[in-house]
DNA sequence: CGTCAGCTTGACTCATCTCAACTAGGGTGG
DNA sequence: CCACCCTAGTTGAGATGAGTCAAGCTGACG
């Protein structure tokens, strides 16, 4: 899965280039020293997964934590009957492993074609005893991420098909905002399924609301994406 | 709301006797140093809520973190329509705080009398760049907490009413057995309400629900709790 | 003893799901 | 180049699980 050599300087991670990562300000590799980037930097692998690959298992050993550096991962979990949930989506920044525990406890998949800086757990763990403030830069990581999912489950649980999907529009748009994308342009590389199974819908729902708020003029469905339209009226049925 | 002056020796936490707190193996203090449990102690105010008791609010300046010592704590989050929205309970040995934000997220509220052990966040935050044991054990919390609120997710985008209520019951029971509790009897110091805000439910359905399953033997309702019939019937039906 | 909050139960409604048909676009192989 | 297939998405019609509205029960408390 590694696309480079140990000692190999790579575009995004690992060995040298850290510095040149293009995510690193956003990232928990932030506001570190030069000694604790150097030391990132010798454990890090640039691993790329095209799109639909694995990249950890649920129930599989712990054994890498990954630094998103392109792309879209799903984070999935199955239950026993096929029935799936996708906890969230990760975009480049984030960070893939905060959930320490023996094992995953879901899924992660590429959703489209996806880039990485790869750790191996254990010798990750073991920078994290070396050096605070990449600890401090994960627990903020790890609150983030708690709050994200936090504000999820108040969709799941008390919004209707129309607010969940216009807040998942717009969550989407502000973490791509962050990233330096268009404020007026979506991309969804997800497919439907991906969204209904995020949003706790079906796909015919998702489909259905789409079209109705396309009716409304909130938004126009394109390929691959969509269209801010009303982005106050969107603001507005999304409701937090 | 402090019951005890600073410089109190009390019998949770605080002053010396973090050494006699009976929730500190199970917490965020657990697996310090003689040193560390010192500087917490010093900063460490014991402090009392009666029933009903807001603790934090959402949209408040994030003044505090508290540990839990006794009690039971809900996490609300409240739409602008009064929709409401529990994110979880917290019970002895919890930490309330993990989502660092310069503002609380959400409410949180005592559901019985509850006791804490509360920090000055500033000066908390201080002992977290001293004590990296600490910030270790915080990180490892919201990792915890980030699995069950996922856990959780999963439940309000793709479980029915019997499996909600089912789940609920169980991961009740499974927290308050490590904490020394009967694995027959589920005590329920929070309302319907709280429970149907809690599922995604109402409180009709809640209500229903514990009716159905006490007809079918998996379950008896009594007063202030329920009483465990089919262990292996009720974790089948909580299905993960 | 009356009141009130918490809870249960019943009857009906409705948002979303289910099942099914259909369309559009992309790839493949003859 | 076309015929075919396959996946993704849309749309419709009917079913259903949970919500809504309403009534009644129970125990605590003043």
């Amino acid at each position: 899965m590694d696309t480079h050599p140990a000692d190999h300087a790579c575009g995004h991670c690992g060995s040298a280039l850290c510095a040149a990562c293009r995510v690193r300000s956003i990232s928990v590799c932030a506001a570190l020293s030069a000694d604790e980037l150097a030391a990132l930097a010798a454990l890090a692998r640039d691993s790329a997964f095209p799109a639909g690959a694995e990249i950890v298992a649920q129930g599989g050993p712990a054994a890498a934590v990954l630094n998103i550096t392109g792309g879209t991962v799903r984070m999935t979990r199955q239950l026993p009957d096929g029935r799936r949930q996708i906890l969230g989506f990760l975009l480049p920044g984030d960070f893939l492993g905060l959930s320490f525990g023996e094992t995953y406890g879901f899924s992660a998949e590429a959703v489209d074609g996806m880039r990485a800086c790869r750790f191996e757990r254990r010798a990750f763990e073991g920078l994290l005893l070396r050096f605070p403030h990449l600890l401090r830069r994960l627990l903020d990581a790890a609150s983030s991420e708690l709050a994200l999912t936090q504000e999820h489950l108040v969709l799941l649980g008390r919004a209707n098909a129309a607010e969940r999907v216009a807040a998942f529009l717009l969550g989407l748009r502000r973490r791509r905002q962050a990233l330096g994308g268009d404020d007026a342009r979506i991309d969804l590389p997800m497919t439907r399924q991906d969204i209904a199974d995020h949003l706790g819908l079906t796909i015919e729902t998702v489909s259905r609301t789409l079209t109705k708020l396309a009716g409304e003029r909130l938004i126009a469905v394109e390929k691959g994406g969509i269209a801010v339209r009303d982005p106050a009226a969107l603001d507005a049925l999304a409701a937090h």
